[in-house]
DNA sequence: AAAGCGTGGGG
DNA sequence: TCCCCAAGCTT
């Protein structure tokens, strides 16, 4: 009798941050730009440009991917200052691989405005930090909780899934934002926001997973509508997507006699914006047209590069050429052997890079 | 406001 | 091979 009505009251008693919190306290990852344990209990107070930062760098990026690009860019750049002073052209290059190139141009503009608009220091404000560059609704409030301790609802897709299941949603996202939204402003505890809200996302990442989910360890499986109704696997919904069309493309890949690469830097706005790449057509689903950048005997290459980006497959036909030294391209620039990183090349072009051979 | 915007890993 | 997914923002 005492286990039925235990029983019933987890289901219906709300979820505790406490409870989270406790949890948290225990099982909270290790991250190269989260505080340790050790030093919140020295009384170190975070970064707000390394929380910035890492949140820009994780927006629909793996912790994993992150990680490197992370500790690179803080060991080059270890203030909003000194990114604010750095050329663009070395910011895309160290960006290069992480993909959504957006993002660094608006990291970009975000750190010149923090530095010569508020002196070189971050608003402390969800609206202040709502106002930059690059800042959504996500990240406002999510600098603001953890760089500030400010109780400000912060949602994200592992907040999402978690207050799906609590909830047993079955709304499909993104229809069920606003309501998944109100649940997460229901919970968030004025008593360490910053934690709590790193706690969730942590609890979504490890524990409350999309697959899998590790119900047994979670602390919040007691007042779990979905664990209750058994429903944890299929939620939360989401409106099913469109299948991604395959497009087709040349990419020039030539070499002056000297070792020197024809390399262009991307227009600004659209796909791979500011990014340095390959001459090459356009990318459509028709066959490309043919437009060398420079005069040449042009060889294809056996082997085509082939993509994905966020809504289209790409099959990349590679063409190269060796021309001599007095020639003058009509698009792009040749770039020094000395010079030319491939590492500085979004992934698409380096795998076209790859297949020409070092 | 729906669509554009990268990449790598895992099932 | 394919689809799904990951600490979303901008236009």
């Amino acid at each position: 009798m005492w286990q039925t009505i235990k029983g019933m009251s987890d289901v219906c008693d709300p979820a505790r941050p406490r409870d989270l919190l406790h949890w948290y306290d225990r099982h909270a990852r290790v991250l190269p730009w989260r505080l340790s344990p050790a030093d919140r209990a020295a009384g170190v107070v975070p970064d707000p440009y390394r929380i910035w930062l890492s949140e820009v760098m994780l927006q629909q990026t793996t912790v994993a991917a992150v990680k490197e690009y992370f500790l690179a860019f803080t060991a080059r750049w270890p203030t909003v200052t000194a990114l604010a002073a750095a050329p663009d052209a070395e910011v895309m290059a160290a960006w290069a691989g992480l993909g959504y190139y957006a993002r660094a141009r608006n990291l970009l503009k975000c750190a010149r405005a923090v530095a010569s608009d508020h002196g070189g220091v971050f608003p402390d404000t969800l609206e202040g930090l709502r106002a930059l560059p690059g800042i959504g609704p996500y990240t406002a409030a999510a600098v603001a909780a953890i760089a500030f301790d400010r109780p400000e609802v912060v949602v994200d897709g592992n907040v999402e899934r978690v207050m799906a299941r609590l909830h047993d949603e079955h709304m499909p996202l993104p229809q069920a934002k606003p309501v998944l939204t109100a649940h997460a402003a229901a919970l968030t505890p004025q008593t360490r926001p910053g934690d709590y809200a790193q706690a969730v996302m942590d609890l979504g990442a490890t524990v409350c997973t999309p697959r899998n989910p590790l119900c047994g360890l979670c602390p919040w499986r007691g007042p779990c509508a979905a664990w209750a109704a058994g429903t944890q696997l299929e939620l939360p919904k989401k409106t099913p997507k469109k299948r991604k069309p395959t497009r087709l493309g040349i990419a020039y890949l030539a070499r002056r006699v000297d070792g020197a690469w024809l390399l262009e830097q991307r227009p600004d706005s659209g796909l791979l914006g500011g990014m340095l790449g390959w001459p090459g057509s356009d990318w459509s689903e028709t066959p490309p047209e043919e437009a060398p950048p420079i005069r040449a005997e042009w060889k294809t290459v056996s082997e085509e590069a082939r993509h994905t980006f966020t809504h289209f497959h790409l099959r990349l036909v590679v063409r190269t050429a060796l021309v001599p030294m007095d020639r003058a391209p009509a698009r792009g620039m040749f770039v020094e052997p000395d010079t030319f990183d491939p590492e500085a090349l979004p992934t698409v072009m380096r795998k076209a890079f790859a297949l020409v051979g070092r």
